[in-house]
DNA sequence: TAAAAATACTCCATAGGTATTTTAT
DNA sequence: ATAAAATACCTATGGAGTATTTTTA
């Protein structure tokens, strides 16, 4: 049922001695232990591991990959004890979460110096995924923008910020100062939903191929201009919020201070941002 | 020694229904089983993860946050057993990293025009770590800027990019087309390893704030540009080579088809962007 | 034929089961 | 008084050991 750790390690040691007595002797055990459970773990996962004859053991692709994946397993478990013994040790913990273009620098610099031994950590969230961390607990509060799905979150309005269009330099439209709905009305928009594209990057890209143009909020397009695109504001577009969240069963003090911090740090961002324009 | 998922697996349906003989339930096993492989685990780990009385049971710190951690760690193990699988039902995969800045979209198109049937995913690399992952199998194949260590790895340059100075716009070099070496004497200048900053985009925010300037590649001032920074040519800075890069012991066809593709594709790419300026 | 993996078997640690006790509300 | 976790004790699976056989370069 559960991949078995202790196969893998004793797999990972074989893929890369190539020989199961040397890696036997490294693991303290037996060589025909050692044989056994590479079967066992060939078994279960239900497919050939390693090509082997008496002279020489060979991976197979599946082994290879196995191999590759082996350290990031080995990795992430790692991690998680180790924070786990943190915590057990009394160290405070805060994942904050943040949408593309959103910047949370501030409220983290103002947080930390009223809290300097809560250890922060980053998370860079995606456009089609912003709710999930905060609901499953892998971020304790996030800096989101609307629209996501709030069930079972604490959403705090922060700010707002208008929607431009996003063009290739050498489209017609790009020698507009500013635009409305109408004079999009034709023009291939690209959805978030409609290509499987996952970065912000890579979306830009498509753009500056010609593949189509997009709506993005004014931070997004502030974050990751290019030289090759260009940005003009849509005058009717509704504004996007931005919100301060947290899961409603948080009672954490250090997330109700952090969101307090956030509120009031990230609350004039908008307007500070469009002064310096 | 290795932490057993089938006991972390236990420990997270008791976390979740805060009750053993429920949780025990859901897992088909008796109750008292579920108790002692609770208990187990807490021993092998060093520190208690629930505070029990007859009537309830409920999470301390440390175990809130193995409950927390148990979604990553299943998440990666049964990523890592399907790509596994995959594999072994004959689909090619092909990990291509590269650094930040750079852009391999145009490559990937064109490879995957000829090689359809190859899944292609994309790791975007950090400053520090470049190599690495080309070493240790996490990427096949990368887009990196030079310096990195190349131990162990094939290199092929394929252009190169002037650095310039990034600096906030209200700074007084700001008004200043270009700039020399000399001119930036005696600014504070931001190293990579002077703090643990991780992202480009934490560098660009300490810049904004004051905190000293950076000598960087020109195309990571294209694609993290902001307006309340400004990028000036150093004319005096050796420029940065940009090449593509794999592992020496690769040989798989379509790693060197990627090579041969990126090569010809990225090859260029200095020239291109220049023209769009 | 010799080096190396696989098989045969034995032993014991531990997962899992049932019956019962302890404990806090 | 009672619901729920812990303990006691039993069984059996499977991990680890030694001795031996099989295989192929």
């Amino acid at each position: 049922m559960d991949l078995d750790l202790r196969k893998l390690r004793y797999f990972a040691a074989v893929a890369e001695h190539g020989h199961f007595g040397r890696a036997a002797e490294q693991l303290y055990i037996a060589q025909p232990v050692l044989s056994r459970q590479i079967r066992a773990l060939e078994q279960e996962l239900g497919c050939t591991l390693l090509a082997r004859t008496t002279r020489s053991v060979q991976l197979t692709p599946a082994g290879e990959q196995l191999y590759e994946e082996a350290r990031g397993v080995f990795a992430t478990v790692d991690a998680a004890v180790r924070r786990v013994h943190e915590i057990d040790r009394g160290v405070e913990r805060l994942v904050v979460a943040f949408a593309p273009g959103l910047h949370v620098s501030e409220a983290v610099r103002a947080f930390t110096a009223a809290h300097p031994s809560v250890e922060i950590e980053l998370l860079h969230l995606n456009w089609w995924e912003q709710d999930a961390p905060l609901r499953d607990g892998r971020a304790h509060v996030g800096y989101l923008r609307q629209p996501f799905d709030s069930t079972g979150l604490r959403v705090v309005p922060v700010g707002s910020e208008p929607k431009v269009a996003c063009l290739p330099a050498a489209h017609p439209l790009a020698r507009r100062r500013s635009l409305t709905w109408a004079d999009l009305d034709g023009e291939p928009i690209l959805d978030a939903h409609a290509r499987r594209t996952s970065s912000v990057e890579e979306k830009f890209e498509l753009i500056a191929a010609g593949h189509g143009i997009a709506m993005v909020p004014q931070s997004v397009a502030r974050s990751y201009s290019r030289p090759d695109l260009v940005y003009r504001p849509v005058t009717d577009a509704v504004p996007v919020q931005t919100c301060v969240v947290v899961a409603e069963d948080r009672q954490e003090r250090r997330v109700l201070d952090f969101v307090a911090v956030a509120e009031r740090t990230l609350g004039d961002e908008p307007a500070r941002l469009a002064a310096v324009d």
